[in-house]
DNA sequence: CAGGCTAGGTTTCCGATGGGAACCGCCAGG
DNA sequence: CCTGGCGGTTCCCATCGGAAACCTAGCCTG
């Protein structure tokens, strides 16, 4: 424990652990790469993403535009509309999520496959 | 919800959202780049990680494990040693990770600056 | 005119999860 | 024999996440 290098910039206290740790939730990641094409509303973004509750929804935009990274536009309307959308900060986060699909979708097979071994040790005679 | 184009890919239940959500732990992309420089041990990455309790650590290590992302090398000695190392995929991972922590070097300053305004919209006048 | 609709958000309730800390096993050494 | 070091697990509790109901507010329909 005495020299990890200045690679140990995320180890610690630093502002890349909190900047981690803002990605690092189930929902983040996700919403801003459905922003990521423009404009879009509350509903619409339950839609796209799936499996997501509006609470939790709600709860990640908050926190997101907390940071800076997305805004927030509410019309005076009826039925009322709410978008968002990246700011310029946020777009920067585009690109390393980008690269983490691309990951995915080169690796994402492998991971499976490991997974399936993992689950099933005793599948071809102990 | 009528075409989202191609980029659609991680909004659904594509393996990209499982990689994705495999990721977006509070601890596994800090664990995995704590084992970026080579073998590690269990104990090594408490005291470097910082914060994270022993079962959390052990959680994300297994769960790694099972995804094919590091391997776990425990040596039958007294006192047990145990050591952790990423797995070629793994390693593959390390890059798209170092964006991110590249990203916050770069930005983390305006994330805590919107942060600052943001928890405080009233301190100079309401 | 009353009730329902849309759409974003909040509240409530409950199950799942995460963290802390104590405990376990193992064996060498004092 | 008791302690100490290390990896891991278990127990308990606080917090979080998800589902669904409720709220607001104005237009439309009956």
């Amino acid at each position: 424990m005495s020299g990890f290098g200045p690679d140990a910039v995320f180890l610690a206290d630093c502002p890349a652990r909190l900047t981690v740790e803002l990605l690092a939730d189930k929902w983040t990641a996700v919403v801003l790469y459905g922003l990521s094409e423009g404009p879009v509303r509350h509903g619409e973004l339950i839609e796209m993403i799936g499996g997501i509750s509006r609470k939790m929804l709600t709860q990640t935009l908050r926190r997101l535009e907390a940071h800076g990274l997305i805004s927030r536009h509410a019309y005076a309307e009826v039925p009322p509309r709410v978008e968002y959308e990246l700011t310029p900060l946020g777009a920067t986060l585009i690109d390393p999520i980008h690269m983490l699909t691309e990951w995915a979708r080169a690796h994402g097979d492998a991971v499976l496959d490991a997974l399936d071994a993992d689950h099933e040790p005793l599948a071809h005679g102990d």
